[in-house]
DNA sequence: CTATTTTATGGCTGTACAGCCATAAAGTCA
DNA sequence: TGACTTTATGGCTGTACAGCCATAAAATAG
């Protein structure tokens, strides 16, 4: 259920859905990282200009984690020089 | 060369090295999406606040993307019941 | 359907980013 | 070593986030 994330909106999406696939609130989210309800709301909602922090307290209330890599190759080909 | 990502430090790694490794200076990845080189250079050195939508840009830039998946666990382990 | 919980919105405010410009500092190369 | 390129910093400014509070709207439970 890997996904790939190039935007706002996309991370929002996956946010959400571990969110609700935990039963977590957003107030109880948000509550542990002192992040706003609201707040929560907006960047689940793909709000663009959301501060990365926030972001990274949220992954972690979460228990997620976050991992670039290139885009647009197959993995299995993937050349470390690449890197 | 994986890396999980949990802190905007991390991410600012990982952009400079990926950056460098492609011979692109900060300037010409700013240029070709309107974000100011200062801004670039500030990123990868970790500033928290950077918009998510900075982020985003940059790493279209580098033509990378972003994964999100769970923390601490054994990739081959993985459950998707997790998710 | 009603009551309760959860999520989406909006106002207000302090703070800070990001663009732009300039420049110092650091790194590169001949 | 000197010339040039790249990166780090800082000032100035407009814009907007995020916290806080309140509340409407939507979803869920009973």
């Amino acid at each position: 259920m890997k996904q790939f994330i190039r935007s706002s909106k996309a991370l929002g999406s996956v946010i959400k859905r571990v969110r609700k696939a935990k039963n977590i609130g957003q107030t109880a989210v948000g509550s542990a990282f002192k992040i706003d309800q609201g707040t929560v709301s907006s960047i689940e909602n793909g709000a663009p200009g959301t501060r990365l922090e926030t972001v990274f307290r949220i992954l972690a209330a979460l228990d997620l984690e976050m991992i670039i890599q290139p885009r647009k190759v197959d993995k299995k080909n993937l050349k470390k020089e690449e890197w």
